[in-house]
DNA sequence: CTGAAAGCGCTAACAT
DNA sequence: ATGTTAGCGCTTTCAG
């Protein structure tokens, strides 16, 4: 026995009153009598009346859903950053509606149109990897939708961007290696045609050049295929020189896992012997890998500020002059094992 | 300068025919003339007509939209299911709007009244921990709304259910060690008063049983905190058995880990000396461990069935029988490292 | 083959 | 203080 869904109209029926006092009853508009106002309320409760969100949002040409597209939902740092937007949207009352690319062009594609038909009031977007065209994010613009771009942005449109700032992380981590005391600290880079990679790699340099160390690119050594084997062997390598690195920053956890591989198998210690440092995603790594420290992305952040952003265009009246800011985030330096010095 | 959105309207206007004709032209209605559709559908690509779903769902009193209800969206497992519902409703032609109940019993209320109101099509859902009342949820079923619960389901509601089957990934992950030659096998298992940590043990029970293997209770250890360092103290503590066990199935990811170490420590190797089967579900645990075997959890593959299972459920005609399927998914068995037997 | 009209559920300007 | 009316954008029955 299905029951059936109540309406203004159920409830003006029956109370013998017209639909639009219901209506501005139940909002508590001053002009409505109190008594009145109970009868409805009374009833509307004993019903268990509850509005019909998608009739509102047709009459007010707003839905209160905001849309996000992400290159994979299943990734830690992605779902952390969905966690942040839900977060932040539940408080401002909206909902949110999930899609994601794949990392394919096509279906980003498909996601903004299928949103955008949805009327949702804003989209927050990381482009997959394969998009190098942007009609469809232009198109977004040229709508007016209020747009927000995380993580990965596109940097010549004109919207507002959140990103992390990973020239500072490396800047911090290997600062941290620094006031530990290490001398010799080596870099486990990554590919340098992507701007994450280079940026930490000036990170690097900048906190050594800061404190007057010398910057020796034997230590400097780029991980191309991703694999921890690679950075164990490469790791293997640096440690056999004659004058080898009592630090390691790496670039990413895959890095990190092979270079401490390498470094157990050569009975050393950590960090007493070599210390090391990597940025990381991964959820449990304080739990796997207590032995490392790590920088870590702020995806919940990533994920709550984007949404402020988006809140505040969403907000701003019709004739006020949209600012794009661009917003980066500090990585967290995360410490794992009492420091050499100490 | 903003783009307004086209409506029917516009084109019909432009065009000097009846809204109702630019409706049946754009879906390619058998009754209007090959001609006029030329026009209205040329038209509306010039215009970029995008319709809007908005109106169109109240209409049609259809969102195609599904609601999911989770305790947490950044959890690996969580996110794996997410990303299998969004692929299958992808494919449906389904929007997701994804809501976190963080675990408070209060924020599932609010979440299933705020889907309800949104009136989606049907809602996927995991409890949270708190919920032990379920007026709200019965509330749904009395309005018709397709339900779907998946891993923490709520067994005393007429709904349908996919949920992992513990007990035979348990046995599975114990007959594995069996077939591997291990004659003393220990369980590190979890509280006894969580229904998973039970079935896991029954599971390990079951496959020794079925082999024929007696069942030492001193082999059996409960880890009541889940913390790392508590799984390796009694993993030491077994290990200096007279005779030590030969082979370890752990209750989750932490007690394998802490098993990892302990046994490390003593110098003893995995899994020549000693094989180890865990529940996982971290994501990079093959990375990360490659010398653990795992039992892990198909998150992604429970978002599937779930959604298949809402799906036929909304498009039953309305007076068929509704019946109330469960499914109960299997494990995988992954196998990190040569075995023991070559 | 096409148009007019009604209505999905709600609100808000405009009466009274 | 309350009712009437119109309309958000779309579909669909009924008429022509």
């Amino acid at each position: 026995m299905k029951k059936a869904n109540i309406t203004i109209k159920d409830i003006a029926k029956e109370l013998g009153v017209s639909p639009s006092t219901v209506s501005r009853a139940l909002k508590d508009h001053p002009d409505i009598s109190q008594e009145t106002k109970n009868q409805i309320n009374d009833l509307a409760k004993k019903l268990n009346y509850q509005p019909n969100t998608v009739a509102l949002s047709l009459r007010q040409s707003k839905t209160n859903t905001i849309g996000v597209i992400i290159p994979e939902i299943a990734h830690f740092f992605f779902s952390a950053v969905i966690s942040g937007i839900e977060d932040i949207a539940h408080d401002a009352g909206y909902h949110v509606i999930i899609t994601q690319s794949n990392e394919s062009f096509e279906r980003e594609v498909m996601n903004t149109k299928a949103l955008f038909n949805s009327r949702v009031d804003g989209i927050l977007m990381s482009v997959s990897r394969e998009t190098e065209n942007y009609e469809h994010l232009q198109s977004l613009l040229d709508y007016d939708i209020p747009l927000v771009f995380f993580d990965r942005i596109i940097d010549s449109l004109n919207a507002c961007k959140v990103i992390v700032n990973d020239e500072q992380g490396a800047y911090e981590a290997t600062t941290h290696l620094i006031e530990q005391g290490c001398y010799r600290i080596a870099h486990l880079a990554g590919p340098q045609n992507l701007a994450i990679s280079k940026n930490r790699l000036n990170g690097y340099k900048a906190a050594l050049a800061d404190n007057r160390y010398m910057i020796d690119d034997n230590l400097i050594k780029v991980c191309g295929l991703g694999t921890f084997e690679e950075a164990e062997s490469i790791t293997n390598e640096i440690l056999d020189y004659r004058f080898p690195p009592d630090a390691l920053f790496a670039n990413n956890d895959v890095a990190a896992y092979g270079a401490m591989m390498a470094i157990r198998k050569k009975k050393l210690r950590i960090p007493e012997d070599i210390a090391i440092v990597g940025f990381s995603n991964w959820r449990f790594s304080s739990l796997i890998q207590p032995a490392l420290s790590s920088v870590t992305q702020p995806g919940f952040k990533m994920g709550q500020e984007a949404t402020r952003l988006l809140m505040k265009q969403i907000n701003k009246a019709e004739d006020e002059e949209s600012i794009t800011e661009t917003i980066s985030l500090k990585t967290n330096l995360v410490v794992r094992e009492s420091s050499k010095k100490i």
